[in-house]
DNA sequence: ATATTAATTTAACGAACGTTCATTTAATTA
DNA sequence: TAATTAAATGAACGTTCGTTAAATTAATAT
């Protein structure tokens, strides 16, 4: 056999990018053979070397994309220019974003140590590129006073790992809704940079 | 060849542990081979199996031991009663424990997957135990007013992920001192649950 | 109808994998 | 000193790996 009846290079190509994903996410990067992802496709290994050059390039280009996806988001959503707004909607943005990309995000905090020096570059500049936006957006709540922020490095990365551990424990369908997890984190980033929430309650804050 | 002038069966065990811990870290326990792991010991890939029945075990006992010390250190260390104190108690407690062990903590949070059914249950159910010291505090300390959690659940899985996060960034001998950031970590996540700290600047936070 | 291009197959490459086994040498015990 | 145990070797097992090459068929263009 050779060529099949129906067949279609945009649907494979992008059949391999999903099965590829899928896989890396839940096994590893190295555990998974070319043979694997081609099997749940319902090809031959070789086949994917039209597609790919090899297997690296499949996981630099998914990487890639994830971070050429969430930078190009994250910079239409932050539309406030006061600070505390800002970065709220910074959190509400990372939450909401990441939430529904489990498998894109765990590739990205995991899989850089499987990428050869090139594709690591690419990628680090990128996760360098989002994690300046937070920055910047401490910087200047600190400078302006309303906010209290001891590092602005430190305070970026405890921010951009507790938001992204959301994706160890969500489940969809779970007990809370999407919107509530938001809200839970939003209100607690912005407390941790020193910044009172209205939700009410704020004798509770000078019994101190 | 056979034995060899001087070994010692002690030794290359403990070397074995050494080097599989940073070679499981550093690449992921797929991509890592035996012959990797005895190269890097000194002797032959038969040799490991002399202590370690498979690949596998070694993974399970690295990860088994790691939990075991966490969770009898983390026992001795919490003695306040006072939840804020021992909210205090455990981020300190975290930060320090994970900042000096940064492969082992690495492994138990990305190589679980890599667990047969067996091994998983048992690293899982420690985990747990550890997130519960955690939630337990959250509960206590909202039960009694001097918190605001909104979520245990959630508030602890946060807490943790920004807490372990800061083994992405931190390298020794870099800007900040272990216990600068012990502070700046410790500081954040008492007012991520709604307690202010008492580093002064107490009037930023009636501006609202 | 014919030629070309697209999509895939089958077969094969050498290399590396985890693991087992029989053997060999060093250290310890009797 | 002889027998035993401890610690390691080297060769080999069948399997799987990523990748390449040539052949084959389907769809499209001429």
């Amino acid at each position: 056999m050779a060529r099949i009846a129906g067949s279609d290079g945009e649907v494979t190509r992008s059949e391999i990018r999903k099965v590829s994903l899928a896989l890396f996410a839940q096994c590893g990067y190295a555990a998974v053979s070319m043979r694997q992802i081609a099997s749940q496709v319902g090809v031959q290994a070789s086949a994917i070397y039209q597609y790919y050059p090899n297997k690296q390039q499949i996981l630099v280009s998914l990487l890639q994309n994830h971070m050429d996806g969430l930078l190009k988001a994250c910079h239409d959503e932050l539309t406030a220019s006061d600070p505390i707004e800002r970065l709220e909607q910074f959190a509400r943005f990372h939450i909401r974003y990441n939430i529904n990309r489990p498998d894109e995000v765990f590739l990205s905090y995991m899989e850089l140590r499987s990428l050869e020096p090139e594709g690591f570059a690419t990628i680090a500049a990128l996760r360098s590129k989002y994690e300046t936006i937070l920055k910047s957006i401490l910087r200047d709540g600190d400078k302006s006073g309303v906010m209290k922020v001891d590092d602005p490095h430190v305070s970026a990365m405890a921010i951009l790992a507790m938001l992204t551990g959301v994706n160890t424990w969500y489940r969809s369908g779970g007990r809370l809704s999407q919107k509530k997890i938001e809200n839970i984190y939003a209100s607690m980033v912005l407390k941790s940079q020193g910044i009172v929430t209205d939700t009410a309650d704020k004798e509770e804050i000078t019994h101190v």
